[in-house]
RNA sequence: GCCGGGGUGGCGGAACAGGUAGACGCCGCGGACUUAAAAUCCGCUGAAGCUCGCUUCGUGCCGGUUCGAGUCCGGCCCCCGGCACCA
């Protein structure tokens, strides 16, 4: 029979909100901590595990945190902008702005209210309200002012089959993440955040950042930079230069053709007129490739020669430019020197089109000039190299470098692989973007005074192959006049990526109610950076480096006090089913309402915590949670049992446990390690059992408290059929006493000759001679030493005895 | 292909810093209560062997270091996640 948690859990997320207890007094608190968890997508299917996972992890840092006297600040929003609710809207035929509204009012009510975490409803925020979006507006607009957002050409994602446009992260593999139709390329004006700038403070950050190493790494990768030089290469015949990027200029001597990329600018003043067909054949096919084949490294190589030749600086021969899809446009100066001795893909190059190979650097362990097999890609001494031979690799790269600028013809630089940010999108649902086109003035920021710019309600909102925004089909939204000469202008009309409404949020939780301001900078001042985020590795990339970015140029432009936004994140596991990630495809998906009718809040939470390591995810069981339910049950029960009476205590043993269980709960639940932590709660409530005679009251509401951030319902309801008045949570953590952890005795383990023969009893810190005589009392282990000859004694104090005889 | 993380009972998972492998929970088995069942409570539960107390084996595979290896080193296999022609 289960405890009454329907009655428990209602009662209380009902006392909760009538007495404010989550209400933070953001003005007033003296040890602020921000406690912020990655605000979910309000989805029609509802709050999945996933989210309940992760927020119940994060809620039990916030209940924690209250615990150790924290003003715990715990907001919770919806990130309802963007592609996922603009393409469920469109499939279920309802209109976003009545959809979203409704899927929000679901999740607040129906799911998140239910899961008993302590977010501070009075503060809310959804990007999708005006009052939100007008600063996200603000944000871009601010930026652009400041030479932040920058209009240009670029490639964009294109799916044919949706006719619209895709942000990178909705590309798996070349394919459109919901038709898995093949996306090509278009060539669009775009805006761009010039995040770019920011590379190296970006990189250099993450040294003091609290992250997860994973998280770090891949930010690290993303930024991706590497040094090297830019070199000229003189082109025969012509008074321009072909620049490329190398971070081997050590390997010159051995550059013995170049390869533009098919969208380099200079491609068609360098083809000569007789190979311009084929060139042109060439640079369309390649625009007309999908990204998965233009990204598909197996494939064989193609190219096509352009008739002309440039000059290697360093040889001063002649050789040939290749045009080829495998050198990008997006990285570098999207040309290179081939180098087929010492790269693959230019050794793969040369070999399908007869280039020549010429080898100069030899390996350490020189074994003669034999034909190259492959490209050699290590350190070694220069062949070959005029004056440079002889020479060991890596000496050569500055040396060579030093030269060729000092020559003119080179200089060293640092290269990114990091991207500008596009934020435009051809889409429907977002933010429009505040800019006025005027023939005259050029893009003009629409004035701060006239934010927000309103997303007009139309029901004309599906995308189409024109590849302009449906925004741009409403003549009423798009003519207007030129805030600077009044002219007839046009507006802009694709709207906000999703990533900048999410790469604020946390500034806009304390104040969302100001109206004059994107946030109330006291606020900002006393409660952030975040103490604490709590997200999936999934935004280990763009959310997280867009927002550092954002905080970065907010400081800069004197709006914030700090750079990086979250100095300590953690990244939580994923729930799977089965071994499987869970997807309505594969009929897997575990609804969390079902859980909480027949469990209740308390016992789904601390079932999910239990499932594995926090940080690692785990596979949910339907047949696991009844553990939980009657370990919760048992806490029940024996609450109900208990009665006060005069003059008892807990034994020692028991005193001895609790303590060392307080020391685990909290070191356990500071780390995240919500499994052990719970666990060890589990085995003190059995020894709490075992002496149920003599609890006191005190040492229940020390169970109870550790309790508390895991099973907050009945941690409250039972601390108050213990008598108190006040929340629970407004008591505080308890701290473990080592003095009242009994060590009288110590088990030690024995082995003799590495094995284990048994363990005695011993007085902590007893000295060798006591462990010998000990051990040679114990007849189990005694027989294994019987008749043999004792040469070595190894003693770990406290832990184990290894005695080694023949 | 490259970079991370990981392979531990029937299952989910524990194990500080090289020191009693399997905490805690699920499943299963036995017992108590009950007319009976459910629920609950108590006990057992890595494998094999046997004189029932022990013995041998056991943390993906092979080898090494060490008095002692799930933990460290070298090689290999498999799974998960990320990136993918970045010059």
């Amino acid at each position: 029979m289960a405890y009454p948690f329907h009655e428990i859990e209602e009662k209380w997320q009902r006392l909760w909100e009538e007495r404010g207890d989550h209400t933070a007094d953001l003005a007033g608190a003296k040890m602020p901590f921000y406690n912020l968890m990655m605000f979910p997508y309000p989805s029609a299917e509802g709050l999945h595990v996933g989210n309940f996972f992760a927020f119940t992890g994060a809620d039990i840092q916030g209940r924690f945190h209250k615990l150790l006297g924290y003003d715990v600040f715990e907001p919770i929003g919806f990130d309802a902008f963007g592609i996922h609710s603009e393409n469920f809207a469109l499939k279920m035929g309802i209109h976003p702005s009545e959809l979203v509204p409704r899927n929000i009012a679901n999740f607040r009510e129906n799911q998140l209210k239910r899961m008993g975490a302590m977010f501070d409803w009075s503060r809310q925020v959804n990007t999708t309200d005006p009052a939100y979006y007008r600063w996200t507006q603000w944000l871009f607009v601010t930026l652009m002012k400041n030479g932040l957002a920058e209009r240009r050409g670029g490639a964009v994602n294109w799916c044919p089959s949706c006719r619209t446009v895709l942000a990178n992260e909705q590309v798996v593999d070349g394919e459109c993440e919901r038709c898995s139709s093949e996306v090509v390329q278009r060539e669009m004006d775009q805006w761009y955040f010039t995040i770019t700038d920011f590379s190296q403070r970006l990189l250099d950050h993450l040294d003091d950042l609290d992250w997860s190493p994973v998280t770090k790494h891949a930010q690290r990768r993303w930024i991706g930079r590497s040094e090297g030089a830019r070199l000229d290469f003189p082109i025969a015949g012509m008074r321009e230069k072909l620049t490329v990027f190398t971070t081997r200029p050590d390997t010159i001597f051995g550059a013995t053709y170049m390869v533009i990329s098919p969208e380099h600018p200079m491609i068609d003043a360098i083809t000569l007129p007789e190979r311009a067909d084929e060139v042109r054949a060439y640079r369309e096919k390649a625009a007309r490739s999908n990204a998965r084949e233009r990204t598909d490294t197996k494939r064989e190589k193609t190219g096509v020669f352009t008739g002309r030749h440039c000059i290697n600086p360093a040889t001063g021969e002649e050789i040939p430019i290749w045009v080829s899809d495998y050198v990008l446009i997006t990285y570098g100066t999207g040309a290179i020197m081939a180098v087929p001795a010492h790269d693959p893909r230019d050794f793969e190059f040369a070999a399908r089109f007869s280039l020549p190979v010429r080898q100069v650097i030899a390996p350490a362990t020189e074994e003669g000039g034999g034909k190259l097999e492959e490209a050699y890609t290590g350190e070694g001494v220069l062949i070959s190299s005029g004056r440079f031979t002889g020479i060991p690799s890596k000496e050569a790269v500055s040396k060579i470098t030093e030269w060729l600028e000092k020559e003119g013809k080179g200089k060293r630089t640092v290269q990114f692989r990091l991207h500008d940010w596009c934020v435009s999108r051809q889409r429907y649902w977002g933010p429009p973007i505040p800019v006025i086109h005027c023939p005259k003035c050029g893009p003009q920021p629409v004035p701060e005074e006239d934010l927000p710019v309103l997303l007009p309600v139309t029901d004309d909102y599906k995308p189409d192959d024109s590849g302009l925004s449906p925004l741009a089909r409403i003549d009423d939204f798009i003519d207007t006049t030129c805030p600077r000469c009044a002219g007839a202008a046009k507006r802009d009309g694709d709207v906000l990526d999703n990533f900048l409404d999410s790469a604020w949020y946390f500034l806009r939780y304390p104040s969302p109610e100001r109206d004059d301001a994107p946030f109330d900078p006291d606020l900002a001042r006393k409660w952030l950076p975040v103490d604490l985020y709590i997200g999936g590795n999934e935004h280990a990339v763009l959310h997280l480096m867009y927002t550092r970015f954002i905080c970065m140029a907010l400081h800069d432009l004197g709006y914030l006090h700090f750079e990086e936004p979250f100095p300590k994140f953690r990244a939580h596991g994923m729930i799977i089913k089965d071994g499987a990630k869970m997807s309505k495809s594969r009929g897997n998906v575990v609804n969390p309402d079902s859980f909480l009718d027949k469990y209740g809040s308390d016992t789904f939470r601390m079932y999910l915590m239990f499932l594995g390591p926090y940080t690692e995810g785990g596979d949910f069981r339907d047949d696991g949670i009844v553990g939980i339910e009657r370990f919760l049950d048992r806490i029940y029960q024996m609450i109900g049992r208990w009665e006060e009476k005069e003059g008892v205590s807990p034994s020692r043993e028991t005193l001895s446990e609790l303590h060392k269980v307080i020391r685990k709960v909290t070191d356990h639940t500071a780390e995240l390690k919500y499994n052990t932590a719970i666990a060890a709660l589990m085995e003190l409530h059995t020894a709490l059992r075992k002496d149920e005679d003599r609890l006191d009251r005190a040492t229940l509401l020390t169970f109870l408290t550790l309790l508390a951030p895991y099973a907050p319902h009945l941690a409250e309801e039972l601390s108050s059929r213990l008598g108190c008045d006040e929340s629970i949570f407004r008591s505080s953590w308890p701290s473990a006493d080592d003095s009242l952890i009994l060590r009288d005795t110590v088990t030690i383990a024995v082995q003799v000759n590495g094995k284990m023969r048994g363990t005695i009893e011993a007085a902590p810190g007893a000295a060798e001679e006591e462990l010998r005589s000990l051990i040679h009392a114990a007849a189990p282990i005694e027989k294994h030493l019987h008749g043999k000859k004792i040469v070595r004694w190894i003693v770990v104090p406290d832990r184990i005895v290894n005695v080694i005889a023949h």
